[in-house]
DNA sequence: GTGAAAGCGCTAACAC
DNA sequence: GTGTTAGCGCTTTCAC
C-alpha cells in the first residue's frame, strides 16, 4: 500500500498544505524567534543557526522584531500578533528573555516558550543558558595570570541579569586573586559599539589608565579598540582588550579580539530542539532547563602581557 | 452592529486564526525571505528592515536559509519546503536573486517573487534593484577627484551580476577621467572579510602599491583595513580605503569606512510592499520593477587625498 | 490493517 | 445590508 501511495504522491505532484495541517492537527511547524534590538552580530549568529536547525527538522522560523514598540513593550500588539499565528513554540532571545512582563504574557497565551540566556523560576518556561559568571571569571583570571592588575571592565545595562553575572565573575576573580576592586575601573555601556567606544575613551583618560580592558560583549570591545586606535595607543603592546561572545565582529577587526566564546549556535539549536520535542510529544508542562557549560577563550591578537 | 461585534471580540477574547484564514482565503499573511550565505551585516540589515515593515503591514516573515545545500541548490528540498508553506510571496536576497535555476523553479511553483539586487527579463518576476554601476562610478570619480591615480579594486565573484556592475562603474570612471586601467590592480574576492584581507595583502605587496583601495563591499574593505594595520600602514594618511554598502561594520571599525550607501532598508521595505500589494489586489501577472537611484557617499575617516 | 466521516476556524458566495 | 452555507485540505476518531 505504502508504495502505491508514494507513487501517487509523485504522479499527482502532491504537496502537503501546511495551513490545512495546522488547522486540523494543531501543529503548525512554525517556530517563532523574538528579539529586541540585539547586537547585529549576535542576532545573525542566532538566526543563522536556528534557521539551519529548523530546516533539518522540517520546521519554519518566523522572526518577530519586538523592538521600537512605544514605551517598552506594547502588550496588546504583541498578544495579537503572536496569538493569531499558531506557533508551535517561541524562542525569546536576550534581552527579551529577561523581561518579566513579557514572560507573564507568554505564560497566559500558553505558547511553549524557551528563554535564551536567562531563567526565571517564577514561570514554567524552558530555558537554555550559558554560565556568564564562570566565563567572565575565567577570562578575568586569564588576564590576571598574564600579569594585568589594573583591568577596566565595561559592563552591560544594569537591569539585565547577564550584565550582572558577567560583572560578578569579573569581581570574584579579582577578589580570589587578591586584587582590590576599583569602582572607577567599572563603567556601564549598553552592548553597542558606540558606548564601547565612549566608555573606552573614559577609561583611557584616567590618570592611571588600565593595562587591560574587558568589555562584556564583542561590539563594545571593538569600540574600545577603536577608541585606543584613535589615540594611537598600540594594541596589545600598550593596552590589551578582550571581549565576550565571539561573534563575527571579533574576527573582522584588526587586531582581532581575544574573547570568551559563547556557544550561540549550539544554544539556538538546543532551543529549537526543545520546541520540536515538545510539539512532537505533547507538553507535559515541565520546563526543560539546559545549561551550556563549555567555556573557551579564543586567543587572538588583542591580548598580551602588560608592558 | 460593528460596535456589538467589537464588544464580543473583546468579551470572548477572540483571536483570529491565521491557519484557518490561510486555508479558506488563500492568503497566509506569510512572506518568505530566502538567502544564501550573505555577509552577516548585510543579512541583518535586510532582515531587520523587512521585519519592521512586515510588522507594520500585519504580515509575518519566514526566513529560509538556502545555504550549504549540497552541490549548489537542492531543488527537490527547496521545492518541498516552499510549496508546502503557502507563502504570499517570496523575497530572494542576493546572491539567490541571480540564480537562474532557482528563478525558474519559483516561476514553476507560482509564488509571487521579488528579486533583490538584480533582474532577469526572462522571467516575469518583480525586482528591486540598486544602480551598482552608477554607485561604483560615483565613488571612483570621488577618489580620482581627490587626487588618487593608482586605485586598487577588489571585485566580487565573477559569476554575480552586481560584481560585474560595480567593476564596470569603476572602470568607466577611470576611462572617463583619462586614467589607464591597470589589470594588476583589479583582484577578485568573495565578499568576505577574509578574502578582503588577503586581496588587500596582495595589493599592498605590489612594488608600486596603490594609494587607494576600493573594495566592492564593506566586509572586504574592513579586511583591507586590517591588512594595512597589520603592516602599520596608516589609514588614511598612507592609504585610503573605501567600501560599498554602508552596513553596520562600516562604522564599527577604526578608522570608520567611507563607503557608498546602498539603501538596503528601503529596498527591503519596497520588496515587502510589492508582495503586500500583490496579495491584496490579486496578481495581474505584470512584474513590478523598481530601481532605487539614491546614490550617496558616506564620508568617514578612511579616505583622504594621497600623500 | 483500511475506509468513511466529522470538524478544525475561517472566507466567499449566495441568498434573503 | 445581514444571515446562511459550502468547503479550503488536512487530522483524528470510530467503525469495519
Amino acid at each position: 500500500t505504502r508504495e502505491r501511495v508514494e507513487a501517487a504522491i509523485a504522479a499527482l505532484n502532491y504537496k502537503p498544505n501546511l495551513m490545512a495541517r495546522g488547522l486540523a492537527g494543531g501543529r503548525s511547524k512554525l517556530i517563532g524567534l523574538a528579539y529586541y534590538n540585539p547586537s547585529p552580530s549576535y542576532l545573525s549568529a542566532l538566526v543563522v543557526s536556528a534557521l539551519k536547525h529548523c530546516r533539518d527538522l522540517g520546521h519554519h522560523l518566523v522572526i518577530e522584531d519586538l523592538s521600537d514598540i512605544e514605551d517598552g513593550l506594547d502588550t496588546t500588539m504583541i498578544l495579537k500578533r503572536l496569538s493569531s499565528i499558531q506557533l508551535d513554540g517561541l524562542i525569546l532571545a536576550p534581552p527579551l528573555s529577561g523581561n518579566t512582563k513579557l514572560l507573564e504574557l507568554m505564560q497566559d497565551i500558553g505558547i511553549p516558550t524557551v528563554l535564551l540566556g536567562s531563567t526565571d523560576d517564577r514561570f514554567k518556561q524552558s530555558s537554555v543558558v550559558f554560565d556568564d559568571r564562570a566565563a567572565a571569571y575565567t577570562m578575568t583570571c586569564h588576564l590576571i595570570d598574564l600579569g594585568h592588575k589594573k583591568i577596566g571592565f565595561i559592563r552591560g545595562p544594569h537591569e539585565l541579569p547577564w550584565s550582572r553575572k558577567r560583572q560578578e565573575g569579573y569581581e570574584q576573580a579579582l577578589i580570589d586573586k587578591g586584587i582590590q576592586i576599583d569602582k572607577k575601573l567599572i563603567l556601564e555601556g549598553d552592548f553597542t559599539f558606540r558606548t564601547g567606544m565612549h566608555r573606552g575613551d573614559d577609561l583611557l583618560e584616567l590618570p592611571d589608565r588600565p593595562t587591560a580592558i574587558f568589555a562584556s560583549n564583542d561590539d563594545m570591545a571593538a569600540g574600545v579598540i577603536a577608541a585606543a586606535q584613535r589615540r594611537s595607543i598600540q594594541i596589545p603592546k600598550e593596552l590589551s582588550v578582550v571581549g565576550f561572545d565571539d561573534t563575527a565582529i571579533a574576527a573582522a577587526i584588526w587586531p582581532r579580539l581575544t574573547t570568551v566564546r559563547q556557544p550561540i549556535a549550539e544554544m539556538a539549536q538546543a532551543s529549537v530542539d526543545i520546541i520540536s520535542d515538545v510539539t512532537a510529544e505533547g507538553w507535559n508542562g515541565e520546563p526543560v532547563r539546559l545549561v551550556n557549560d563549555s567555556i573557551h577563550i579564543v586567543e587572538r591578537e588583542s591580548l598580551a602581557p602588560p608592558a
